[in-house]
DNA sequence: AATCAGCACAACCGCGAACTG
DNA sequence: ACAGTTCGCGGTTGTGCTGAT
């Protein structure tokens, strides 16, 4: 009957990973490959969850993850994603490859809706004065329009109608300018896994994972 | 120097979809 | 077909850090 429980939820350790888990993590992870996160705690004697585990490889261990460090490029990226596709991080993030769903859902919600709630109070205030008139709503999707034209980010840059195979290098060649910056203990082990990621064999979840973006460009390049 | 408030981000929680026996 | 479980996602929280007072 269904799958054996993933743990034991009695002896599950909570709060920050250490640098000794995330290696234990990580070595599992280098002989084993991602997934199958249902056997981590238990074939590595973590006394984590699975859901923990398979958290803490995505958000921070996994190679090629850039933080901090949002370039204006990527910000207006994200802007624009967030008005076409709404929260969807995971589909946003698939569009930013060396950034997680969760680093980008919490930059929006630090930085960029603080900062678009800013813009729009200032459009709003000009719209009353300017013309009482005139419906004075504005849309989310034009408001983040109208914050994108304000920022001068040239939509050109980030063209969603190239095609699934060629926007990925552009997409990687902007962001190559840019300083990596780790955290000390995990970014070196990060950086030990770079070489082994790329050789590593197609996972059934990565196949799935670059079926939906292809979809996704197409759904965008629908819009 | 001490305290406080705001910020940034890692991690947890809950839910729905997908999967397995 | 069904029940029980895992997986993945989005929302939220907890906590350490930093700057202002």
């Amino acid at each position: 009957m269904g799958r054996p429980p993933c743990c034991d939820k009695v002896a599950i350790k909570k709060g920050p990973w250490t640098p000794e888990e995330d290696i234990v993590l990580v070595s599992y992870i280098q002989d084993h490959g991602p997934g199958n996160w249902r056997s981590v705690p238990t074939s590595t004697g973590l006394l984590r969850c699975s859901k923990s585990c398979r958290l803490r490889w995505t958000n921070y261990l996994r190679p090629g993850i850039k933080r901090g460090n949002f370039t204006s490029h990527e910000e207006g990226m994200i802007v624009h994603l967030q008005a076409l596709l709404g929260n969807k991080w995971a589909a946003i993030a698939s569009y930013l490859p060396q950034r997680t769903d969760n680093d980008i859902k919490n930059y929006w919600n630090t930085h960029l809706k603080k900062k678009i709630k800013r813009f729009q109070s200032v459009v709003d205030i000009h719209n009353m004065a300017s013309d009482s008139t005139k419906s004075t709503t504005t849309s989310t999707t034009s408001r983040h329009q109208l914050f994108l034209n304000k920022n001068h980010i040239q939509k050109r840059s980030y063209d969603m109608t190239t095609t699934t195979t060629d926007r990925s290098p552009s997409i990687l060649n902007l962001n190559q300018s840019s300083s990596y910056s780790y955290a000390s203990s995990t970014g070196n082990i990060s950086r030990l896994l770079e070489g082994w990621m790329k050789s590593a064999p197609k996972t059934k979840a990565k196949e799935k994972e670059q079926e939906e973006t292809s979809s996704n460009d197409n759904n965008v390049q629908g819009i």
